[in-house]
DNA sequence: CGTAACACTAATCACTTTGCCCTATTCTGC
DNA sequence: GCAGAATAGGGCAAAGTGATTAGTGTTACG
C-alpha cells in the first residue's frame, strides 16, 4: 500500500540505535519537524514495516537458555493439521514451511537437554510426522541484526526517494 | 543479575498485546502503581530481558521478502575467521554455530532468486568453506511468538513469584 | 501553464506522560 | 522480630503527545 523511502530507513536506523526515542528525539535527529516523524511513523506502523513485540523478548530471560532448530519430515497432505498440532507446542516459537528435502524447519527454546527431548518427542507424536532431525544451536555466532542491510538499502536508494517493492503482502 | 517473577511476566504479556503502551497503561493494566511498573521496566532492560529492535523491523518492507537457511559446512579451525567474513554480509541476518553435521546454520535475506544465489556464492568463496545447503523459506507457518511460552512459564510459576534461572549471561 | 495532490515546516493548544522526589506500608528471607 | 527490598501513593516540573491549522515547496497530469 506504501513504499518506503530514504527518510523512512533512517527512521528505522535511528529506531535500532536507540529503541525509546521519542518523536522529539527522532526529529532532532534526523532534523526533521515532530509532524513529519509522526506521520511517518504512522505510515510505517500502517503498512507493517513492524513486527511483534514477540520478537524483542529473550528466551533466556524465561528460563529457556537451549535454542534448538528440528528439521521435520511429514506426510505433507496432512501438513495444515500437523501445523494446528505444533501450534500448541509453546515452546516452539516459530516454524517454517521449507523448500528442499525438510518440509519444515521449527524453531523451539527449552529450558534443558531433557526439555529438548521431551519437545522432539511430542512433535514425533504428531499424527503424519514421519521423523525429526535435532540440531542444538551451540551459539548465536551472528547475533539478530538489519541494520547492515538497512544501510545498503538506503545507499543503493541513494538520493532516490521511493522504494520499488510494496509491503503489504505479509510474510 | 535478577530473576524473573510473575509480575515481570505479566509485564512482558501485557507489551506484546500493546507494545506502545506507556507506563501510566500498563501500570492500568495490571493494577500496579506507576512507580512499580517504571521500575520493573528498567530492572527488565537492565537485565536484557529485551533483544535489539532490529528484530522488529520487517525484512519484506526492506524489499527483502525472500528467507532461507543455508547450512554451511566448513574446516572448523578456520571458523572464526569464516564468521568474521560472513559478518561483512548485510544480507545475513543471524548464524548459530550448531551441533550436528552442519556446522553453521545461516539466516539470509533477499529480494529474489537471483540475489540468493549471489549470496550463496558469496558464502562459498570464503576461505574454508567446504559448501552450502540452500533451503528456501517457503512460509512462515508459525509466526515468530513468545506469548504462548510466556503463558506457560507464569503457570507454572503460578502463585510463587521467584523465577529460577538468571538471566545476565547473554544469548 | 494551472492545479491538484502530497509532503514538509512551524506554531499553537489542551492534555498526558515522564522522571524524579518523598514517605509510609507491606513483603521477604534470615 | 529485624533488615532490606518492593510497593503504593502522592506530588511536581519538565517533556512529550495528539490534533489542528496555515503556509511552502514539489511533483504529476492534463
Amino acid at each position: 500500500m506504501h513504499s518506503l523511502d530514504r527518510v523512512d530507513l533512517q527512521l528505522l536506523r535511528a529506531l535500532c540505535v536507540e529503541p525509546r526515542s521519542t518523536f522529539v528525539a527522532l526529529a532532532q535527529r534526523l532534523g526533521l519537524s515532530r509532524n513529519t516523524v509522526q506521520a511517518r511513523m504512522a505510515r510505517l506502523e500502517e503498512s507493517n514495516a513492524f513486527l511483534a513485540f514477540d520478537r524483542r523478548i529473550n528466551p533466556i530471560a524465561l528460563g529457556h537458555p537451549l535454542t534448538a532448530f528440528i528439521q521435520v519430515h511429514l506426510q505433507q497432505k496432512r501438513l495444515s493439521q500437523i501445523v494446528a498440532e505444533l501450534n500448541q507446542i509453546p515452546e516452539i516459537v516459530q516454524a517454517h514451511g521449507m523448500s528442499g528435502s525438510t518440509d519444515l524447519l521449527v524453531l523451539v527454546v527449552c529450558t534443558d537437554a531433557d526439555d529438548l527431548f521431551r519437545i522432539d518427542g511430542t512433535i514425533l507424536a504428531c499424527e503424519g510426522v514421519d521423523r525429526t532431525e535435532t540440531s542444538l544451536a551451540m551459539g548465536e555466532l551472528i547475533p539478530y541484526r538489519i541494520t547492515p542491510l538497512l544501510d545498503r538499502v538506503t545507499r543503493e536508494r541513494g538520493p532516490a526517494n521511493r522504494a520499488d517493492v510494496d509491503i503489504d503482502d505479509e510474510a
